[in-house]
DNA sequence: GCATGATCATGC
DNA sequence: GCATGATCATGC
């Protein structure tokens, strides 16, 4: 236990120094736990276990920033590694409860949750299954968070769409696919037992939500490149459609070989079926092989090729499935889920009489609230029928949106199934005639 | 011509 | 070694 140096609570800086104390260590080697807070040791909120026993301090109510004089909000959240052993978010983070009624008459200034996270201090701990939580450490320095100029006005309009929706009465349409950087991210238990809020232009009751950050932004935070110059000018503080369509402006009618030509790009000869993917994260990302802006925001790019006839060329397809898995799985919990409610840059090519084919148009969408019902009738349908044979799967004939089609290396790439045999792996699609219906409505 | 099944090259 | 973002190929 360390000697315990005091902190002036009406001052952000001090507080944040005194924070530095628990990098590299647990809050177990940074204080002495009470044996009698019992469960609260093992399993209980790390965030409030930091509060009363590392700064003593009791924060007021949950409007105000939790160190109200130094208007500070304290924030407590997982890290785990990735494939390459860097840390990323464990999960989104959460800011401030939604309250649909009031956020209806806020405006951004005077803002619930600008007024509680305009200032953050962000503490990073390494999340361990099965550890107790006064044991995990906090293996990276505490970030001072204030929202950079050149996220505000991205974070302002995300506010203003959840704000609009709300206003409109469509607060049970809500989803994180609207946004781009601030979520409204579902809360509370989820199941059949949850409790629905009250919203003030509809008599439908919508699920409790909260405003957060992606996982995504907050995994830039953490990889430290928020402040890489890329996509968005921040003289100009363009959104990030503007600046999209900014980067996409000079190839429109252009083939794929004068595209490819313009940026100097050799890889034409390739025959990756990702080709046209990978020569638009090069555009948007000047030559890089990855769009932080994109990648922040969560974004999904997705191209769509049209036949001569202007119809799209393929259906679209997603991550493949484990078939053990998703008998055990919640909709709301699955990744298809999850990719439905994302936002999606959707870029266009048209095939022309020449066979060349063109860039023509380049769209942001996100899937609406009546589609992705629909959808998780297939993959409730999908789930069922994998149970009793993994052979037998919805078919593109069977639903106007969404089918189950095999997404493998090969005939040899195959999984287990719940019959205990092996089955060349599958995913879900969106049908190629919906993805009509959805270039083809008006933006 | 469409529905379904099979597969590509790349990057991490 | 495998997931990814897709396109190719075949049979009806």
């Amino acid at each position: 236990m360390m000697g315990k140096i005091n902190y002036d609570k009406k001052s952000a800086d001090s507080i944040y120094n005194f924070a530095k104390q628990l990098t590299g260590r647990s809050l177990a080697e940074v204080v002495q736990i009470p044996e009698n807070a019992g469960n609260a040791r093992s399993r209980g909120n790390l965030g409030s276990l930091i509060e009363k026993y590392f700064f003593e301090h009791v924060p007021p109510n949950i409007h105000l920033p939790d160190f109200e004089e130094a208007k500070l909000e304290l924030k407590t959240t997982g890290l785990v590694k990735d494939s390459k052993g860097n840390f990323k978010a464990k999960e989104r983070l959460v800011l401030t409860m939604i309250n649909y009624n009031s956020l209806a008459k806020e405006s951004w200034e005077s803002s619930t949750l600008l007024n509680k996270c305009r200032l953050m201090l962000i503490l990073f701990y390494f999340y361990q299954k099965d550890r107790p939580v006064i044991d995990f450490k906090f293996p990276i320095e505490p970030m001072l968070y204030q929202m950079p100029e050149e996220d505000l006005h991205i974070i302002k309009r995300d506010w203003e769409t959840i704000r609009q929706k709300v206003r409109e009465g469509r607060a049970h349409e809500l989803s994180e696919g609207d946004t781009f950087y601030l979520g409204a991210c579902r809360k509370g238990s989820g199941g059949e037992d949850e409790t629905l809020q009250e919203q003030p232009f509809s008599t439908i009751k919508a699920k409790t939500r909260a405003f957060s950050f992606k996982q995504t932004y907050l995994n830039t935070l953490i990889a430290g490149h928020k402040n890489v110059a890329g996509l968005i000018s921040r003289e100009l503080s363009i959104s990030i459609e503007e600046a999209t369509k900014q980067k996409l402006n000079p190839y429109f009618g252009k083939t794929l070989n004068e595209i490819a030509d313009d940026i100097s790009y050799e890889g034409l000869r390739y025959q990756a079926k990702s080709l046209k993917h990978d020569l638009l994260v090069r555009i948007l990302s000047n030559g890089k092989s990855s769009v932080p802006e994109l990648d922040k925001a969560g974004i999904e790019m997705k191209t769509i090729t049209l036949n001569k006839s202007g119809k799209p060329k393929e259906h679209m397809s997603f991550p493949s499935f484990k078939f053990l898995e998703i008998v055990n799985e919640k909709w709301s919990d699955s990744s298809f889920c999850e990719k439905l409610e994302k936002k999606f840059l959707l870029v266009i090519f048209q095939l022309g009489r020449d066979n060349q084919e063109r860039l023509v148009q380049a769209r942001y969408w996100n899937m609406p609230y009546e589609d992705r019902n629909e959808a998780q009738k297939v993959w409730e349908d999908t789930k069922r029928r994998v149970a009793l044979d993994a052979r037998n799967l919805p078919k593109a004939s069977e639903n106007s949106i969404a089918h189950v089609r095999p997404k493998a290396r090969n005939s040899h790439d195959k999984i287990l199934t719940p019959q205990g045999d092996y089955h060349v792996k599958q995913c879900f699609w969106l049908n190629k005639d919906y993805l009509f219906k959805v270039i083809s409505a008006v933006a």
